[in-house]
DNA sequence: CACTAATTGAGAATCGATTATCGTTTCTCC
DNA sequence: GGAGAAACGATAATCGATTCTCAATTAGTG
């Protein structure tokens, strides 16, 4: 196994998946490269700090990555797959639901459900 | 220090918070009723098996509770205090979000930013 | 009051996620 | 090609959250 540049495959990784990555869920797509579950972790870490890359909370079990590059947008979460899916476009109607001297910086939505190849496993 | 019914202290301090607690935070409400922790994680297990208790996720951090018998709504989360508040009122077009394929089964809104307090503590 | 089952608090044990360590390998720049 | 710095994979160590264990306490029943 050659070892060069192991980061840019895990960057490489996450900028072609169709949703934020987990540690782990990146590691098992990797399986085969040789990279080992340290440097996903390096990788990620290094990403946050240069800013190239957002963590992501809120979609159930631990922290999940994706590129910060990307434009605004939320996710769907597969309740059977556990996989999280990019979605696009927005919501309206947000700023009703912000108490009386609140101010709100940003927001999260997430659809949960099934996606279409779990939907049609069955 | 007494001991009777803990169980339903902490069933009453989830019902008067305004908003979902962790365990440790339902706790360090508790600190001077001589609950302990392992009786707190009973009281949430047990509400969560009986259909009382909501388990909430997505809020940073572990796993919240909120009873069961809310009406439906969304939260908002204090950067700085980290507390998680209760919201009245929902959003549109959460459809059109969806992709073709998926089955959208439910959601979550989570607003973020300071609350009424933090905002005005500075 | 006596008996039995359920509950309790404290702390130990466990679990998964993440980070640190270490000896080895690769890269960079001469 | 060679020296030193950086990165690597494996795995041990750590961390926080949760669960388990156990002896003591309490509730329920008559």
């Amino acid at each position: 196994m050659q070892r060069a540049k192991q980061q840019l495959i895990v960057f490489r990784a996450l900028g072609e998946a169709d949703g934020p990555l987990s540690a782990r869920e990146l590691w098992s797509r990797l399986s085969g490269t040789g990279v080992g579950l340290a440097t996903v972790y390096r990788a990620l870490q290094r990403g946050v700090e240069e800013g190239t890359l957002e963590p992501v909370e809120g979609l159930g079990g631990g922290v999940r990555y994706e590129p910060k590059d990307r434009e605004h947008h939320h996710h769907f979460l597969c309740s059977t797959c556990d996989h999280a899916f990019d979605l696009y476009g927005c919501v309206e109607g947000l700023e009703s639901l912000v108490p009386d001297g609140f101010r709100m910086t940003g927001h999260e939505v997430v659809l949960l459900g099934t996606c279409d190849e779990c939907a049609h496993a069955a």
